[in-house]
DNA sequence: GTCAAGTTTGACGATATTGTCAAGAATAAA
DNA sequence: TTTATTCTTGACAATATCGTCAAACTTGAC
C-alpha cells in the first residue's frame, strides 16, 4: 500500500480510550484527540470519519477486555465468592487513576449526545453480555438451589453494578463502594 | 421595588426543571431555557447570575419533591411493601414522558460538567436524603429482624435505585425496571 | 528512479455558546 | 407626574467546536 498511515493505530485507539474515560464520548473533543495521540484532527477525520467512530473503535477493544476480565472473576468458588469476586473487579476498574476515572459504560449510556444507535447498541451488548456471564456463573455452581431464575438474578447483579458506577460519580470512595457490594452479597446469598 | 421583573419566577424554574430534565445540565444550554421560558437570555443572566445557578434552583425544587415523594412511597406496610411502593415511585418517575426523561439527580451525577462543587454537593444530598428515609423505614417496621444493618441495607437500596436509573438509560423499559426491581426486593426480603 | 495513491498539514467557513454591556423600557414610590 | 431604580433588549466580542479541502508530502510498487 503506498502513501502508508503515519501513526499506530493500536496505540492512538488505546489513548483515545483514555480521553474517553476521562471526558466522556461528549466531552472529548477531536482536538482533546488529537492533543492526546499526537496525530493531527486532519489525519483522524481521515482515518477514521468522525469522533463517534473511534470512540467505537475505543468502545469494542474496552468491552472486550472488560468482558474477558469479567468472566475470569465468575469462575472460582461458590455463588457469593464469584459475585464478591466479580464486584471487586468492577470497583478497581473504575476507582482507579486519580481522579477516579468512572465507568466508561455507564457514562457513555447516560451520555447526552448518545442520540447515536450504534453507541446504545454497544453499551446494551456489553451490559446483557455481562448478565448472560453472570447468570451462567451462578447457574452454574453445582450445589447452590436458585429460588429465583438465575436470568432476573443476574439482571438483578447487573442492574446493581451500574449503581455502583453512578454512587462513583456521586463521590463513593472505593472503600465505601466495596463495603456497599459485600453488603448486596450478603443481602443475596442464602435468599436465593 | 422599582423596575419590577417581568416573568413569574416560579414558572421560569419550573419550565428550566423539565428542559434540564431533558437535555441535563451540560446540553441545555442557555438559550434553549431562554426559548423554552420565553425570557432572554440577558434577563435570566441578569437574574440568576448563569446557567448552573439555574439548574441549582431547579434541582432543590425537585429533590424536595422528590423526598417528600419518596417518603410517602415507604409509609406503608411491610418493608418489602415499603421498598416496592419506592421502586415503583422512582421507575415511573424516570420513565414518564416520550421519550422517557429518565432520572435528572442520576443525569447530574454523571454529567461530565460537574465540575461544580455545588452540583455534586446537591446530588449527593438527595442521595443520602432517600438513604436515611430508607434507612428509617425499614428499622422502623416492628417485627422485622434485621439480621443486616439498616443503615448498610439502606445503602444498598439507593445504590440500587441508581442503578435502575442507568438501565432506563440503556434501553430498559418501564416493565423492565419494574421486574428487576420485584426481582431485588425478593432476592433480599426474607433475608434481611 | 519514477509514479500513483493515500496521508498529512494548515487554513477556512460555519455554528454554537458564553458572558457582557449600553440604551431603552417599565415600574413603584414620592 | 416625576424620578430613581431595576429589568429588558439586542448587539458585541471571545471561544470552542465541527467538518472540509487543496496543497504538500510520503510511501511502496513498478
Amino acid at each position: 500500500m503506498v502513501g502508508a498511515r503515519q501513526f499506530d493505530e493500536q496505540e492512538v485507539i488505546a489513548i483515545a480510550l483514555e480521553v474517553f474515560w476521562r471526558k466522556g464520548l461528549h466531552d472529548a473533543s477531536m482536538q482533546d484527540l488529537a492533543t492526546a495521540t499526537g496525530v493531527q484532527r486532519g489525519s483522524l477525520y481521515n482515518a477514521y470519519g468522525d469522533k463517534e467512530a473511534i470512540f467505537l473503535r475505543a468502545f469494542d477493544q474496552y468491552a472486550g477486555q472488560f468482558l474477558e476480565t469479567a468472566g475470569n472473576a465468575l469462575t472460582q468458588g461458590d455463588a457469593a465468592a464469584r459475585l464478591q469476586k466479580l464486584f471487586d473487579m468492577i470497583i478497581v476498574n473504575m476507582t482507579s487513576g486519580s481522579p477516579p476515572r468512572g465507568c466508561l459504560t455507564t457514562r457513555a449510556a447516560l451520555d447526552g449526545a448518545v442520540s447515536s444507535a450504534a453507541v446504545r447498541e454497544r453499551v446494551q451488548n456489553l451490559l446483557s453480555g455481562l448478565e448472560h456471564l453472570v447468570s451462567k456463573a451462578i447457574s452454574s455452581v453445582a450445589n447452590t438451589p436458585t429460588r429465583i431464575d438465575a436470568n432476573r438474578l443476574a439482571r438483578v447483579v447487573v442492574t446493581f453494578t451500574r449503581g455502583l458506577a453512578v454512587m462513583e460519580r456521586a463521590g463513593y470512595s472505593r472503600k465505601h463502594l466495596k463495603e456497599a457490594a459485600a453488603t448486596f452479597v450478603d443481602a443475596l446469598v442464602g435468599n436465593v
